[in-house]
RNA sequence: GGAGAGAUGGCCGAGUAGGUCGAAGGCGGUCGCCUGCUAAGCGAUUACACGGGCCUAAACCUGUGUCGCGGGUUCGAAUCCCGCUCUCUCCGCCA
């Protein structure tokens, strides 16, 4: 969410910004109900302010015994008129909440302009590119040949896009998330364990409600959403909370299952583990102070890098530009993994600087010792998707014979060199 | 699921026969004084949001709202009534 005073003060400069997202929004309406809502309120206030006036003026005639009758029976229309003038304000602030809320945070300047993918500007690549005597296979039919993946029992048991992991497939996926989050607690991240249903408000204090509403699962009954990330449940740890500045930066690696409705997706990655309505993540979260957040989502990038360069897997980390952004963004940059069977690079972690976004809208602030408290930026990236990392290792690391050669990092936690039919 | 208790400022905790209560007192924080240093002591100060004064910003002054959330009664509600949420205790059930 933006500032409202912001909005109002740089209505013009917001409407560049948006427009370097692509975006052609007009904010003439939102400024028209924020002064519609202005000239109410004052109003309003006026109106309450002589009824509190006249109402210690009953009180203090009541007590010295004298009639208040007449004033009385103007106060209770005063009353009337001010329930009528508060539910005007109710609808216009509303209304402007909700333009509010829509209205998506504004890139940074750093930011490439562009309108789609095509935009992104590769910042940096690492690995060597693996060459394979022999053609390699994509990593679903790897996965089914050595039988650690069932993709038809996955459609049979929930339906499309979901999957069962089996024998060393499910220890593999086990071995990343505690591997991923061993390194992350090595680098000064503390672990958190989410709940992976949340209720409206957090869904909101991200960014995820009320725009994408579609793109995610909801529990009819109790009203509750299934996490599409960590970063929701973590972020909104703090949710209305005032942080300790001192305690600054607050750095929350966290593991969860993720849903995601892929709503609008249909015919994409319908294959393979890319893409499915249940995978395994470990995600990053930051809450920094605002002057330290672009450093911050360096060190994140890096954090995140480390998984894959642990693996040994080759990745190239782009920079969004401002037309493939997410919503709640101030700066994305992606790392993508290789692929060797599709021969391209596809997304396996996203890290983001939101700014103070998030924050206003979940209300995050933090304070030093004294001085005024002010919003702190929130910050997250995956570290790293597990199914897609489950995928780039079975391709990447894959042999002549079909079997997998498991990352020497891996070893510890699989407790096997390789994988192979059994 | 059944029975009961509760929710007040950064924290603890007063306040219910409705009327200067944004809220006593304490702790903590900040500033000043005192002190060779520390401890202790003394004085002051210490919520947030949104408006208006104000042309841009700060400071300041002023208004409105906020005592879990939402309604209601009343000229007037932290205090009375209704609904909801959450927390705690006991019983039952359960991984």
């Amino acid at each position: 969410m933006l500032d409202l005073k912001f909005l109002r003060q740089n209505a013009a400069q917001v409407q560049a910004a948006l427009a370097r997202r692509g975006l052609d929004i007009t904010l003439d309406e939102f400024l028209q109900l924020d002064e519609k809502r202005r000239r109410l309120l004052f109003e309003a206030e006026q109106m309450k302010n002589r009824l509190n006036t006249v109402s210690l003026e009953i009180g203090r005639l009541k007590k010295a015994g004298r009639d208040a009758g007449d004033l009385q029976s103007r106060m209770r229309e005063l009353s009337q008129e001010i329930k009528e003038m508060d539910e005007q304000v109710r609808a216009v602030v509303d209304a402007q909440t909700g333009i509010q809320l829509s209205l998506p945070n504004l890139p940074d300047e750093s930011v490439p302009l562009g309108t789609g993918a095509e935009d992104n500007l590769t910042v940096r690549a690492w690995g060597a590119i693996p060459s394979f005597p022999f053609p390699p296979k994509p990593h679903w039919e790897l996965g089914e040949d050595l039988g650690i993946i069932d993709f038809e029992r996955g459609a049979k048991v929930s339906g499309a896009r979901f999957s069962f992991a089996r024998g060393l497939g499910a220890r593999l996926e086990r071995a990343l998330i505690n591997f991923m989050l061993d390194l992350h607690v090595s680098r000064g991240y503390t672990e958190v364990f989410p709940p992976f249903l949340v209720n409206r408000e957090s869904m909101t204090g991200t960014g995820q409600l009320p725009k994408f509403a579609g793109e995610m699962f909801r529990v009819e009954d109790a009203g509750y959403y299934l996490i599409p990330t960590a970063e929701v449940p973590v972020t909104n740890l703090y949710r209305g909370e005032v942080l300790d500045g001192a305690r600054l930066p607050v750095k929350l690696a966290a593991y969860s299952a993720c849903f995601r409705a892929e709503a609008g997706a249909a015919g994409k990655d319908t294959r393979g583990l890319i893409r499915q309505h249940q995978f395994n993540k470990v995600e990053l979260v930051k809450f920094c102070r605002p002057e330290d957040s672009f450093e911050e989502l360096e060190t994140l990038t890096a954090d995140a890098c480390r998984v894959l360069e642990s693996l040994g897997l080759p990745y190239r980390v782009v920079v969004l530009c401002t037309g493939d952004m997410g919503f709640a963004s101030a700066k994305t940059y992606d790392l993508e993994v290789w692929l060797p069977a599709a021969g391209t690079y596809r997304e396996i972690s996203s890290c983001s600087n939101f700014g103070d976004f998030q924050a206003r809208r979940a209300n995050i602030r933090y304070r030093d010792g004294r001085g005024k408290s002010a919003y702190v930026h929130t910050l997250n990236g995956s570290g790293v998707a597990v199914g897609r990392t489950v995928a780039a290792i079975l391709e990447n690391y894959q042999q002549a014979d079909g079997s997998v050669v498991v990352p020497e990092a891996l070893r510890p936690f699989m407790r096997v060199d390789r994988i192979e039919k059994s």
